[in-house]
DNA sequence: AGAGGTCATTGACGCGCGTCAATAGCCGCG
DNA sequence: CGCGGCTATTGACGCGCGTCAATGACCTCT
């Protein structure tokens, strides 16, 4: 019912380790023809090697787990995603999510089960789970051990760089309220205070709120009165402090600036739209996947240090 | 450096099999002194079974796969797979999300390769991915072949009836342009329509549009004025709608009523707020879990027929 | 005391594959 | 004719595990 390499071997009337061989790189010792007749064979039986076996005999399977953070998943990071898994799946390596479960026991269970070739993550590996990663000889991929430089930094700065090359002085950092959801919260706010810092401008006020009308009330309290550009987490966020503004009838932007992130499609649906980074998300699949590449061929890849690019989309809220 | 059945046999002073046999249910047949001398080697040595290993001497691994349609991934739907991932992982099962790649072959690929104990989806699946994953040996669990009822029907007919009842006569349903995002127009359009049906309405007028201005402006002209009262896709749809609306000077809900779908929390912060429909994730994910335990063990589980409960969420745009 | 019977435990096998060391065939050179 | 040196191919082993027939120990009943 299912093709082993054995079932091939015999169609090819070879040893099922000349399959084998032929199938992993090993093809360069054997015969033009034999190498034809395999891989005919294995055309015509749809034979596709069982993970299991490979994964038992070679120690680690061809599994490439990425874990997806609390963060709302959709839109952007659902298309660097999906671009991950045809990469990766082009180069043989099977991509395959795994919503992130807070608890460093179960990452333990996955990774010895599944003995995934690399483990992905958008944010940063805790010591714990670092550890535990080597300790079972898995390769722990997240942004600071990457080849390619941390989006999120560049995201907090070209927000400040945007903020204050339009006049604003008083600027703010909003974030999520809910930590979990704020995944790259926390680089981004730094790169934007530390932009701030470099242009001579004050300190950026923090605010948090959820995205629902009384925390963004809450929020806009806190910051004590108009006169704020306020830098935020992403386009949801920029959305709550717009509508909190608009009730409170602050004029946008001149008595309330704001960015956000992301360049979602509501984002253009406001009123007046929002003023919004956004990213392409190829660039990032393809540096994602150079690092993929470079820490498992050891070969050291070329990591073609491809550049994330940003761009402020003007809007309204600015 | 990884534990094996091998190192807790030894530091238990059993043999192999013995402890395979007691971490399997055949546990019955050893001393109680045995297996918890078993079980104390496992929980010193952290052992955790190899599913390369499982997965070969079984001829199917404990890996469920879960694939994610091209919709938008977020919200309702992270919240579902999260707490399915949670409760499948308390019964043994790991779960892992793979997005749809929409070619045969590869769910061939990922089918043989990873082994998957059940491959699920909210979508249908086609005939010719359930004949493959029927000659695969996979169990295919849709909402077809689930055994509680589709959620998809009832939130159609929902929005229906909450708008024949509010007193609408006029109706229209409203899809996402793009087919890939729109992944379960068509059951929700039809029993949206059955509804009207049932209730002496006229059938509704059809239309899709992209989530941005432009479509929304083109929607609205297709039903050729206000009047009408449109269920939405999804709260995306319905603030797409609502803009269109505003910018063109239509009043809501009295010339153009709205009922969304999600209940996000942008959808709090339209102008108005947006009617829309909630549902409890938590019985969806239940509700799967029992589909899919029943189908694995072959015991026919209860199946409690849990209820998906739904919720009209008064906004002002109906 | 021996036959029969339980219960607790083990040994051996195979799942599908990758990896060498080992073999067989061949040619040229001395 | 024999030997070394190729190249093409194969055999045997082990990866970690589940399964089941088989073993051994012990007890009961005749």
């Amino acid at each position: 019912m299912i093709a082993t390499s054995q079932d091939v071997a015999d169609r090819a009337g070879v040893s099922r380790s000349t399959v084998s061989q032929i199938l992993n790189g090993r093809g360069e010792h054997f015969a033009p023809e034999t190498q034809a007749r395999v891989r005919r064979a294995v055309a015509e039986l749809g034979y596709e090697p069982s993970a299991a076996g490979r994964a038992l005999a070679k120690g680690s399977s061809d599994i490439v787990i990425a874990l997806i953070p609390d963060t709302t998943f959709g839109g952007n990071l659902q298309d660097i995603y999906g671009g991950l898994t045809d990469e990766l799946s082009r180069r043989g390596l099977t991509l395959v999510l795994r919503l992130s479960t807070h608890t460093a026991a179960s990452l333990d269970r996955l990774v010895i089960g599944m003995k995934p070739r690399a483990i992905l993550s958008l944010t940063p590996f805790s010591d714990d789970d670092r550890q535990l990663l080597e300790r079972r000889g898995v390769e722990a991929i997240d942004p600071q051990s990457a080849s390619h430089p941390d989006v999120n930094a560049e995201i907090g700065r070209l927000q400040a760089r945007h903020l204050i090359d339009r006049g604003y002085r008083r600027l703010a950092y909003a974030h999520l309220h809910d930590a979990r959801s704020d995944t790259f919260g926390g680089p981004r706010e730094r790169e934007f205070a530390d932009e701030c810092r470099a242009r001579g401008v004050d300190a950026p006020q923090i605010v948090a709120l959820g995205i629902n009308a009384e925390d963004a009330a809450v929020a806009l309290d806190q910051l004590g009165g108009p006169g704020f550009a306020i830098g935020c987490y992403n386009d949801d966020v920029a959305t709550a402090l717009l509508h909190a503004a608009s009730l409170r009838g602050w004029r946008v932007p001149q008595e309330l600036a704001l960015i956000g992130m992301d360049h979602t499609p509501l984002s253009r649906l406001t009123t007046p739209p929002l003023t919004t980074v956004e990213y392409d998300t190829t660039l990032v699949t393809e540096a994602t996947v150079q690092s993929v590449l470079s820490r498992l061929d050891k070969e050291g890849f070329s990591a073609a240090h491809t550049e994330v690019r940003l761009r402020v989309i003007e809007g309204g809220t600015s």
